[in-house]
DNA sequence: TTGACTATACTGACCGGTCAGTATAGTCAT
DNA sequence: ATGACTATACTGACCGGTCAGTATAGTCAA
């Protein structure tokens, strides 16, 4: 299978970054990572970049399906911000989890050149859409939505911001705000 | 002045970051900007390593800095979290502010070596002992904070994640939430 | 007060390794 | 007989780091 071949080097390349660093993120780890030749690789990524690419591609879909699996079994209002919250903070980084590995690719990606998150920035509107019809006072689901993404962020690249008491403390109290505040533009400073 | 050339080392540096990209900050690139030769920025700094770790000093050093003056009219309940709000997000990215610039710099430490966010990791105990005690819910303090952090994190990147109409709203909602919830601990559902 | 010497702050040509990307010839299942 | 590779060898640019040497200012003994 053609798809096979990609999303195994697509795998292996976050799975090196994991485990040896960005800067040893070369073309021959990955195939040597993946078990593919060289050529192998650029057989299915023309390019580094391309493969780059593919990877953010890969995550923002990981992160988007995980967000529609929570949905199903939970309709209410703010589903899609506790979709988030668990897409991002639930399983850490260093486990084999599809999203926690990829963030590291997503980084790479940022660091090395801002164009490289296209995928993701395309994906922005749909969730910021997702995120001011959520049920909540879009203020409040922005900055829920914020929060978790700063969490996940400082995770990834392993900033000690918080302990682990307060890391559930605060993941409890980010759901919990997504069940109150239904009624939209009413106690905000402003709009 | 011995010190002016390391400044002003560091300060082109992160112009560069911001110029030209990240993966355009060599060395090279760096002496040029500064206006001094390649062996200059190698006598200050002995390693690529040791310029990029004293980039992330720098930024710390400026945004504790930020906040202390911050603080210095503004002593009431929160102003740290005030602060730090305004130290991140009052200046944007492109514009020549001493945070906004070195952010960047910041960002590439993390993606090549997260070992380089060292000085940044050791400032965190310091930072999370300030929200405990900011006197307002830690929780929340954490959220407003992580909050701050993301939208930060992705002004840096370039990921859209807000519209300007949301952005000044979802600021102005931060800082809302730094005046009120005075009492620790009485409304979370947890700790 | 001059000549020998020292410290500091550089300069800029150069070296050597790394790595993306290319080339080419061949394998093998369908 | 095509599509999906493997295996190996190679190119060439780029970049971190080195190093011998230079510039300037200051110290100090005779």
């Amino acid at each position: 299978m053609v798809d096979n071949t990609k999303a195994k080097i697509i795998a292996a390349a976050a799975k090196v970054a994991v485990k040896r660093g960005v800067q040893n993120l070369t073309m021959d780890a990955v195939a040597a990572e993946a078990g593919v030749s060289k050529g192998g690789v650029f057989y299915h990524f023309g390019s580094k970049h391309d493969l780059l690419l593919g990877m953010v591609q890969a995550l923002v879909d990981v992160t988007d399906r995980e967000i529609a699996a929570a949905q199903e079994q939970d309709q209410s209002a703010g589903s899609w911000l506790r979709g988030f919250i668990e897409a991002c903070l639930t399983n850490s980084t260093q486990e084999l989890g599809s999203v926690g590995r990829l963030s590291v690719a997503f980084l790479t990606a940022a660091a090395n050149d801002t164009s490289l998150l296209a995928p993701m920035n395309r994906r922005q509107e749909a969730w910021r859409e997702a995120i001011n019809t959520s049920g909540i006072d879009p203020a409040l689901a922005h900055i829920i939505r914020l929060a978790a993404d700063g969490l996940w962020i400082n995770d990834v690249m392993g900033v000690p911001v918080l302990d682990p008491t307060e890391r559930t403390a605060v993941i409890a109290r980010l759901v919990a705000m997504t069940h109150k505040n239904t009624e939209p533009g009413e106690k905000g400073i402003e709009a």
